[in-house]
DNA sequence: TTCTCATCAATTGTCGACAATCGGAGTCGT
DNA sequence: ACGACTCCGATTGTCGACAATTGATGAGAA
């Protein structure tokens, strides 16, 4: 899929997924406390690998430095999560406005496909909120993919992507939102498959602004327990 | 300004910054091979902290790392620089209309005042393409602060903020695109005051795009020759 | 000559130990 | 009792040396 497990490469980078792995579940908790020694030693390896790692975390947003004080998981707190997705809506929205012009037709018809896999799976059982919810991240990266712009693709898919699997860990995914967002996927294709640039745009942000309105929604009532 | 010079702190931020500023003003051509040892005594430090400043660049797409390969400084061709100005435009112009509904009537004001200065310094003189070009980063800058987005500002501000300078520093800006710049960003705080977020993002992505199309057509004549 | 393969220098990856810095416990003085 | 100061443990920052990998060079056979 996307985050290729390398279990092969330097120690740096399998160090840089295991811990980024181990942040987005959540068994690393928000805003805890990481001991270079304690870690190196728990990989089996030098802190000089592991430091590393963590500054590639703190690239990827994982993580806060501070220097001589050592690094902190980070908080996604609801204002961390509303400027990402903030992020997201703008990125995506032009991944899709370019992919719209560049995707060849087979590339869109194999979209189509995938949501049609989807909404199998959803009909014939509620198939776990979480192979859907990695269904979805398929869907979009196939369009980030699509614009054939590198950039977009590495922001999308290194960056944010963690930041976004993490937010989807914490707050469980309501499931009635599923239904919403396959028609979202679909008009979204529908676009794509007529060229209109503009149009597929729009309506992946609007697409995104609901997610995050669901999101932020949930995350509203459960804080009101 | 906005990257501030870390005189003090760690050995790998130092060098992070001192290899950040010498690659984007093309002291170290593009895809320059880098070696660590090399460097390393050249700034008088060890290959610890040296390694982390290559895997913070790498982070910042300053350099590319292959694996027991070494590290490279990145290549700015066309289609990166066409990949970056896509971004630019999606994240700017996100900024530009959410800042629209969160600036205070005092910063928008000081934006105008800045635009003012810049004009002046036009008017007087030439004054030079580069401190002009660097104006115009701090308007765009300002009003990337102004949306609030720690992400936004985050992304801009620290790394696509190296590559667009290092784009600058390739394509020597022509200077007759000054005075039409300028009046687009009249235009776009014209639009900020009147709190009219989508018109202010129109309008920042339409400044991009132009900015753009003057860079890839100075490009293209260069080429020719 | 050209292709293949073995050898080797150069460079990267990794480790362990030492120095510098920070946070906190404990103590002293008011 | 409260505040400030000092000292110490713990943790981070840094260095030098060693191991592993690369690709380059050159020898040898077809």
């Amino acid at each position: 899929m996307l985050q290729s497990p390398p279990q092969q490469g330097t120690l740096a980078d399998i160090a840089s997924h295991r811990l980024a792995h181990s942040i987005v579940t959540g068994e690393l908790a928000q805003g805890q406390k990481l001991n270079e020694a304690e870690l190196a030693e728990r990989f089996g390896m030098g802190r000089g690998p592991l430091r590393e790692a963590l500054r590639h975390l703190e690239g990827m947003r994982l993580v806060k430095r501070i220097p001589n004080a050592g690094a902190r998981v980070v908080v996604l707190d609801f204002k961390t999560m509303s400027d990402l997705y903030a992020v997201r809506e703008a990125l995506e929205g032009m991944a899709c406005r370019i992919a719209a012009t560049r995707m060849t037709e087979d590339e869109i018809d194999q979209l189509s496909r995938l949501l049609d896999s989807h909404e199998m799976q959803i009909k014939q059982q509620g198939g776990g909120v979480y192979s859907q919810s990695e269904g979805d991240l398929d869907f979009h990266f196939q369009i980030v993919r699509g614009s054939r712009n590198e950039m977009l693709m590495d922001m999308l898919g290194s960056e944010q992507y963690q930041l976004q699997r993490m937010c989807r860990y914490r707050t469980s995914r309501n499931a009635q939102r599923t239904q919403p967002a396959l028609q979202q996927h679909r008009q979204i294709v529908e676009a794509l498959a007529q060229r209109d640039g503009e149009l597929a745009e729009m309506l992946m942000r609007r697409h995104i602004q609901g997610a995050w309105r669901s999101i932020s929604e949930t995350i509203a009532k459960k804080e009101q327990i």
